[in-house]
DNA sequence: TATGAATGAGACTTCATTCAT
DNA sequence: AATGAATGAAGTCTCATTCAT
């Protein structure tokens, strides 16, 4: 036998380190010296889980999407109105922001390994986006996508803007303006449903 | 001093040429070669006008904000009311989204060239977010600095929802989606302040 | 001794399975992981068995000669005349042709390893090659060193051209003409013989 | 300008220099690193004038073939008879041994590059072939293939026998051999074909 | 015995940059 | 101003070998 190691699990052991290293430099500036050392083992060792360093990024991404479906769940637990359901999303983002932050940076990484062809026609990537509106659908208690849409572009904006240029916005006043405009909106469109019937 | 004007120029018509290729490929994967021969000059020349390939990047990073601020003013000529404006901006992006796509993922490679820290104090990124929101502000005739996040934020969320998933959302269908939240919205400020004076 | 038989014997059994493998890629291009997924044990187990890369080929160009020696002896069996040895010679290397390929290109490989001094001076070579010096002078019933040397230049220079070129040249038909000539080579030389004495 | 350099003559002046390193080591053995510094150059620039090690492999055995065409062709001048003839071939061979051995052995690495199907599928192969076989064709004097082979393979299986097994053939004693054993053939061939008509 | 995880030197190759011309 | 040859550090990856189990 040899040195007892359960190969899959270490492999996600080592995984999970490997995030803030590509969060923080990105991929092309990541050099499988510098991950082999962080994680404290050899290049050998590294190439024994992964058998290339794109490989190691995809597997890291899968991962990653892994987690997001698993710690979402229980935002919406215990909230009854709107307006808390709206604070609650946004209080996990912001929670979360340097997670979010991360992943955001891991895939732009991801970007730029491929055409955008390929990109977009990524099914992993879809299944992502399809994970995020049924959550934010959820949550808002509409079946109008175009709503779905618009909180959820505002959410990403928010942390896109943040990332980019500080805290020139703040999760919670927007959370705010959302929860009145969406009130606003949804009410006049269940008056002017009304008017119609 | 004839030969410094050439020279300048020069520098611009070079510059102009790296934007797709850096769009396209991402700063780590473009070498100081492929530059050269797309330019169609020798890396000597190359580094007779650039010092070194991170100042051809910053240089580039600069010349496109100083574009943008030439073709937004255009935009919101012959506009009359918000929802004319509105749409005008949204159209605006829709029309350049190629263009924004290009921007941002240049962005993103910049920052992946050095510590968030340093990021954030960039004095050319504090610049161009700046200019944007002046010219949001312009656009939406409101002073309030939330509403004005509150739509920038939609704005870059839909183009970055957008280039990482395709076309699962639409500029003008958000358009109207804002124009309707808000008016609703500004509309009951414009009450609460009434009924507060 | 029970063990020790068992050992030695499941050592040969890797070997022989070795052989194809040299053969085709050459030494440096096989790697023991190769040599041990194709043999159908671990690495570990390949080193119990051979104490490096090195040790593992010269035990296998030993097992090599060993096996020459013993189907060589066979050949000349129910042979009469000069012409029936050299026919049952020629057809031998042209029976066994791709496996004298594979020797050689071992040999070949066997010959990187080390410097010319080193290989000349190798005592397995020698002995190799005074083996199939035996084996033709008796089949040519001649004493003529010479004469040996010439007809096992000639098989095996036949046999490098088609490795190398192919089938440009014929076992059967140079077979012959060796034949012709040496019969009247050697008559020649019993005549001058008689008409020296 | 740059710094003055006839690219393509520096190329094969670095392939000369490389001859050796390849002939004593063997194609796996010698690294890019090693013939860098034996040509007293950088490996940046090994790479500046050679795409990859294979390259520079494939165009040194190109720039041997295209000698030895020309060195060959001085050999048969002022030589009479066929036994000047093969004289002066052995003699040619047995001078120029050692180049002989290096270039058979260059070839042996050429040969483990790839599969033997494409290897015989080789132009550069089959054109050094007929090379040598026309040669030797006008040497003899004889338009019988089988005879033209005969002395190929035997002049072949000289060398590579001596390179194997060290100064245990001599060139000049089977040049004499076969000069007699030819002469007696030929002779006969005439008389039987005197005898026929 | 047998396993396969672990090692780390070293292979090929790239690339920003310099510099002689 | 312009060229492209030259550099060498550094990147990804391989592989013979060792060793804990």
């Amino acid at each position: 036998m040899p040195k007892i190691v359960d190969h899959d699990q270490y492999r996600k052991e080592l995984l999970t380190k490997c995030f803030d290293l590509f969060a923080a430099k990105g991929y092309g500036a990541v050099t499988m010296r510098q991950i082999a050392k962080e994680l404290g083992v050899s290049t050998g060792t590294l190439y024994h889980y992964f058998p290339s360093k794109q490989a190691l990024f995809w597997q890291l991404y899968d991962e990653l999407n892994e987690r997001d479906t698993a710690s979402m769940n229980a935002v919406l637990n215990s909230t009854d109105t709107l307006e808390e359901r709206i604070t609650a999303i946004f209080d996990y983002i912001a929670q979360n922001e340097d997670y979010f932050f991360k992943q955001f940076l891991i895939t732009g990484d991801f970007y730029q390994q491929q055409d955008r062809e390929e990109i977009l026609a990524n099914e992993t990537l879809k299944h992502n986006y399809e994970l995020n509106r049924d959550f934010v659908t959820k949550a808002l208690e509409t079946d109008d996508p175009a709503v779905v849409n618009f909180a959820m572009c505002l959410a990403t904006g928010i942390m896109v803007v943040r990332l980019f240029e500080g805290n020139v916005v703040e999760y919670a006043e927007q959370a705010q303006l959302l929860n009145k405009m969406l009130t606003l909106y949804l009410q006049g469109s269940a008056l002017s449903d009304v008017n119609v019937t």
